[in-house]
RNA sequence: GGCCCCGUGGUGUAGCGGUUAGCACGCUGGCCUUUCACGCCGGUAGCGCGAGUUCGAUUCUCGUCGGGGCUACCA
């Protein structure tokens, strides 16, 4: 279906400020997104916060940060479903006119006994005009509640086995089931895109549209997501939220990519896509039906991929939010570098790290003095290992400033090994561990060349004499 | 327990009655190589099970088993 051919969405995001945005919620979000953005339509946020013991402030803030950090933008302020109680009230009180919803004050046990006496059936309270009453809305006796569901089919509901549920509070605001009935409608949506954890709820909702006397959006339910050990994905499992994403270094463009697969996959399998191509390609209508396991390893990948392809200028403002979110000290130093020098650390990294966290500890050698691995220095820095750095310091020495590159420094040292008869293996990790402090660097040749003449030289000097 | 959803290698998926069941990650053997990675080449492994429909089922139907969700005066 091409992109002119496609009616235009209108959808929301609808998180419950309980918790930080989970991986399954940002995959909601991303569909959501994917489907307004690429159809020309619009996406909504709704904050459904009607229960004031379990909402709060700074969760809220939270959500939209983590929203904004994979930059998936939404249409007009979010909206507080809260804010929205008199609306809700409204709507119950044309119910409790038309009586099609009646205060009943029956307790959860009561409820429970009516449906052991009726064999399961939905229960059916009595009308009673008791204080401390619960609003419950009439549920017909018989017929089926079908929910169409774009990704499921239709999925039918017996009416006598659905309960007259509460649709307010003996304070009379309103619940979940009422509430979002009436936002969806009033906000216009005509698209509802959410966990299949709902889909049971659909049916209650889709009666409350009906005793409205209003038509009801269209309804895809995602399967929901899982840890690697099959389980219901929960804290347990890692980098379960967004928050953690963030911190352990990905890519929000490596993250849309690998959510958007995660449940989806395009008709010819490609596993690289650019948000513009799916934004393009993605469709509802091929989300599949069973659940999926949150597979870091190809997050992993697929962020690496993104890290390689980056422009420098955007990997190393990438880099430097990063480091300013996990370690300030770090972050004051990279600023404080030269920029040439900045770029020229990434260019020779680049390649290397497949998340940001990883990108540091592998120049942090390059913005001043080397952490030294002790165990490193053991290993290589025996005799021969000092003879080559002695030998290393001598014949780089020979080299002017503006001839210590990369492509005459190779060369030099390949010559040195050669002459020496120690094989360039040999050679080469003394000098690393002399001027990294460690054995894992970026190319030898040119981590030399950004470090600089000076500083390769006084650092080959010091692990001359320091050797252990 | 009741209602509902789901079931292709370890993982994510393609498939839409006839395919040597494709792709990607992972794992693994090798190559490359100054370390670690990257990259390249090769390999490993799958239609949960049982009936039925059909000339023929991974594809359709039923059952079964397994996994999951909901079952609040939570969302």
């Amino acid at each position: 279906m091409s992109e002119l051919e496609k009616k235009p969405m209108r959808v929301r995001f609808a998180p419950s400020p309980t918790g930080a945005l989970h991986i399954g919620g940002a995959r909601t979000a991303l569909y959501n997104w994917l489907c307004a953005r690429g159809s020309g339509g619009a996406m909504v946020l709704r904050i459904e916060d009607t229960d004031r013991e379990r909402s709060s402030e700074a969760t809220i803030a939270q959500i939209l940060d983590a929203l904004r950090w994979l930059e998936l933008d939404w249409d007009g302020d979010p909206v507080s479903q809260f804010a929205r109680r008199d609306r809700h009230q409204a709507a119950i009180e044309r119910l409790l006119e038309q009586g099609k919803a009646y205060y009943d004050s029956a307790t959860a046990e009561q409820v429970k006994a009516w449906r052991a006496v009726n064999r399961g059936a939905g229960y059916r309270g009595r009308e009673t005009t008791a204080d401390g009453a619960a609003i419950r809305l009439r549920v017909p006796d018989s017929g089926t509640t079908v929910v169409d569901d774009r990704i499921r089919g239709e999925v039918r509901f017996e009416n006598r086995l659905l309960d007259d549920l509460v649709i307010a509070r003996a304070d009379g605001t309103a619940l979940y089931n009422f509430a979002v009935a009436v936002d969806d409608a009033e906000m216009e949506v005509s698209d509802v895109v959410r966990g299949e954890d709902h889909l049971s709820n659909t049916p209650k909702q889709l009666l409350v549209f009906a005793a409205l006397g209003i038509e009801p959006p269209r309804y895809a339910h995602i399967p929901l997501l899982h840890g690697p050990d099959g389980k219901k994905l929960s804290k347990r499992h890692g980098a379960a939220s967004v928050q953690e994403l963030r911190r352990s270094g990905y890519l929000p463009e490596a993250v849309r990519n690998y959510l958007a697969l995660l449940g989806w996959g395009a008709d010819d399998d490609e596993t690289l896509l650019s948000t513009d191509e799916l934004l393009r390609r993605f469709s509802i209508d091929r989300v599949g039906r069973s659940s999926a396991i949150f597979d870091e390893k190809k997050l992993r990948w697929i962020n690496g991929r993104y890290m390689r392809e980056s422009e420098l200028a955007a990997y190393e403002a990438r880099l430097a939010a990063h480091l300013e979110e996990g370690d300030r000290a770090a972050a004051a130093t990279f600023a404080a570098a030269d920029p040439a020098h900045r770029r020229a650390a990434l260019a020779i990294v680049q390649d290397k790290a497949q998340v940001l966290s990883e990108v540091w500890k592998l120049i942090a050698f390059l913005f001043g003095e080397p952490v030294r691995d002790d165990a490193a220095w053991k290993k290589v820095m025996v005799a021969d290992g000092e003879v080559a750095v002695a030998h290393t310091l001598s014949a780089l020495s020979a080299l002017g400033e503006s001839d210590f590159t990369a492509a005459r420094i190779e060369p030099v040292l390949r010559a040195l090994a050669e002459r020496e008869q120690i094989k360039l293996k040999n050679l080469l990790q003394p000098i690393r561990v002399a001027v990294s402090g460690g054995l894992v660097s970026p190319g030898l040749f040119e981590s030399l060349e950004v470090l600089g003449r000076e500083i390769s030289l006084s650092r080959l000097d010091a692990a001359r004499s320091s050797a252990p």
